[in-house]
DNA sequence: CAAAAATACGAATAATCCTTCAGGTTTCCA
DNA sequence: TGGAAACCTGAAGGATTATTCGTATTTTTG
């Protein structure tokens, strides 16, 4: 991939008056449904304001420009998400195993929830996948698998248990990608969260076996 | 996701003389140094007519539009790319397990020589994504991993077996994608792809003693 | 209440891009 | 060789978009 220069993204300025606050509530939700209603196409900083029934220029007050707008909603999103899986990753009254089918069934089902919008985040990811930030949420994530697999995990080798994490995270993620595609019943659900948990599990009992 | 009316994307015209012939062979070239080195955002017809030497025209002779230029990329990577793992599928020599962990490194590797282009066809893949030629080809590859599964795990039950086969596929390719988006070393990808490969094998021979 | 600060507005700007088409050039074939 | 078919050209049309900025409005503050 080319390194083209990454988008600055940094909030330009934070709302001080309670009018402000609203308003920008009022674009990341307009936001949201150009993204479901329109596509990643369409998704345009114009209908976003017209959507939330401001002008263009007040949304360019508090987002510098649209890919901080957009990753606003992804980071909103992942922070959702990470809250979600965390909750069910500590949960002590669960085995390592029955936490992992439940996180899988979660994680998915929460995806197909919103398919429409996460399908269309995901296409306009170029537009914000560089940014700085971007890194920083990514390892967040990644700690909380961490921490869970070295509980899942005590015996195995530390840099097989790290990657083992990373590979969790990537499939789950793409999986997710992939079902926010396209529009699936619910039975392709279930049924293809169970695989995938069977998968994660039959992987994690093969890799206990070894360490 | 919404449903925007797909592009049309047969083929306008089919050259007739040599030198029609070259003309769509430097097109395709250009079209992948374009994606390579400037990214799917600044993919142009204009910039591909102009690096491969012809006129904007002329590549509208032979492409309906963008979104065929696009496709018709994608469509020879994957006839590549199944070319490529179907014969190590059918190879006799190695066990269903040996040829698992081929693959998974093969696949991964394939697609790391080429990084820069996989990650901008996946970055525009929202252009040519919904053409219904793109349906077609994503059958054809089914096919073939079902037929392997059947091989392999001749005992499971049809739906567990299918189903089997296309996470498989799709972790696949999701993990080919991801690791198209940036660069990596010789050992990333040698690691990532160990682990993979074990994942499946772990699950396959997890499917084998239930079934 | 009046000045200052914060907000809000939205027409205009400056790009960029896809695609077409009228007219010229080359190749083929009878 | 002459006409027809195939091919090539590239300027121009038509559309869309991100972003700015001068001006107007609202809120706060002293």
């Amino acid at each position: 991939m080319i390194q083209r220069p990454s988008p600055s993204i940094s909030t330009r300025k934070q709302p001080k008056q309670a009018r402000a606050t609203e308003l920008v509530a009022a674009i990341l939700q307009a936001a949201t449904q150009v993204l479901a209603v329109e596509g990643a196409q369409r998704f345009t900083t114009t209908r976003v304001a017209e959507r939330a029934g401001v002008s263009v220029g007040s949304l360019y007050q508090y987002f510098p420009n649209k890919a901080a707008l957009l990753f606003r909603l992804q980071s909103d999103e992942w922070r959702q998400t990470t809250e979600l899986l965390c909750g069910i990753l500590e949960n002590a009254e669960l085995s390592p195993i029955e936490r992992i089918r439940t996180l899988v069934h979660a994680f998915i089902r929460s995806e197909c929830e919103e398919a429409a919008v996460r399908g269309a985040l995901n296409d306009a990811a170029p537009l914000y996948r560089d940014a700085p930030e971007a890194e920083e949420a990514r390892a967040a994530a990644s700690r909380t698998v961490e921490t869970f697999m070295r509980e899942t995990l005590p015996d195995a080798p530390d840099t097989g248990r790290a990657l083992a994490g990373k590979l969790i995270i990537k499939t789950l993620s793409a999986a997710g990608a992939d079902f926010s595609e396209r529009e699936r019943t619910a039975d392709e659900i279930e049924a293809y969260s169970d695989a995938l948990a069977d998968m994660f599990c039959a992987y994690l009992r093969s890799l206990g076996h070894r360490g």
